[in-house]
DNA sequence: TGTACATCAGTGAACGCGCGTTCACTGATGTAC
DNA sequence: TGTACATCAGTGAACGCGCGTTCACTGATGTAC
């Protein structure tokens, strides 16, 4: 057996993440498999060898992306057993993504506010980000004081909005405004 | 004097709102100037009579599209001056927002979920967005029970990401539990 | 161990196409007298 | 009222450019015997 698939496998991985680098942070469109593929040290003529199309590296991209996001949440969910901790890992999640930090480099952030409209657009991307969405969910709602579903969606649906809102704004105050309001509704699920 | 100036106007705002469209269906980098002009019944060369360039009619189109969200929460809250009629005001302002038709229809929707993101990576379009977003929470607080500026914006974050993901989830089910998710959230607020 | 061959990740030139923008023009609508 | 002229919104051909994709190729890495 050939052990080569190892290079591919790696180079494949390689360009995914350099994709949704360049993706989170220009947008889909205003990145070319050109500039993806010398983000990943290659030529663009490479790219064919690992992706059917562009459309196929977009949802690839996304559905890992996103993936590995729901996956720290689980991490910080999941320990959390007793009600202190799961507070303390409501706050976690909740601060991590309402930072300013966050709000300033969308392309090491998530994916949902920095292209969850455009990847909306895109029906091959859509299984993935569904599939993760529900993970997200979940571990959310294993973080309340009775783990609600419903509560946890919302919950996320006010951290992807204050990331989306607090970019768009182009006052600092009304940004930070925007963040610590989107924090203490966030917070105010912990009971 | 020359009254041709109308014609002129007219036009216009004619390939402003065909634009308005093409946008929040497709998305910005989707929508070449052609098609705007040609949705607009013209042709594309005389786009430059109206618009310096493509990003100058982004940043109209993300201003004026808003501006007008914000005008019509406007008229919904002014009026209502005793507590029952803040509560009808905010509950309709959330149900709208948050109703099937918004989440299918982009093209007719508010702005900031259909291309917040994208609008968001372009300066010239920033100074009108968040102008319009200041009246958007301004509106969303004369329909809380004491008008916090904190409050209305985090109800913003949550009606405009309850969208975003409602639009990116490819089942049904999830997104009309997340748009009631979102609705029983910011309806909370009545007090 | 050494030689001949197979595989396939990655290269780089080339393709057709649609983009944003420019420009010489047309023709309807107005003004001057 | 009628004629000559000015204005300028809109036309349509043309531009250079970068996109997504294709393809003949190279060369490193493996296998066969």
């Amino acid at each position: 057996m050939r052990e080569t698939g190892n290079r591919g496998i790696e180079t494949r991985a390689r360009i995914i993440e350099a994709a949704g680098r360049l993706f989170r942070e220009r947008g889909i469109d205003a990145v070319g498999v050109d500039a993806v593929m010398r983000a990943a040290g290659l030529t663009h003529g490479g790219f064919y060898t690992h992706f059917a199309s562009k459309e196929a590296l977009v949802a690839e991209v996304a559905a890992q992306t996103l993936a590995r996001s729901a996956a720290k949440w689980e991490e910080i969910a999941s320990p959390a057993e007793d009600e202190t901790a799961r507070r303390a890992a409501l706050a976690r999640i909740v601060e991590s993504y309402l930072h300013p930090s966050h709000v300033a480099g969308a392309a090491r952030g998530c994916l949902l506010p920095a292209l969850g409209a455009d990847v909306a657009r895109r029906p091959a991307a859509r299984a993935g980000i569904t599939h993760a969405m529900r993970s997200m969910i979940a571990a959310l709602a294993r973080c309340l004081p009775q783990p609600e579903r419903e509560r946890a969606a919302a919950t996320l649906c006010t951290l992807v909005g204050a990331v989306v809102l607090a970019r768009a704004a182009n006052d600092r105050d009304l940004a930070d405004m925007i963040l610590t309001a989107a924090r203490n509704a966030a917070l105010s699920n912990t009971g």
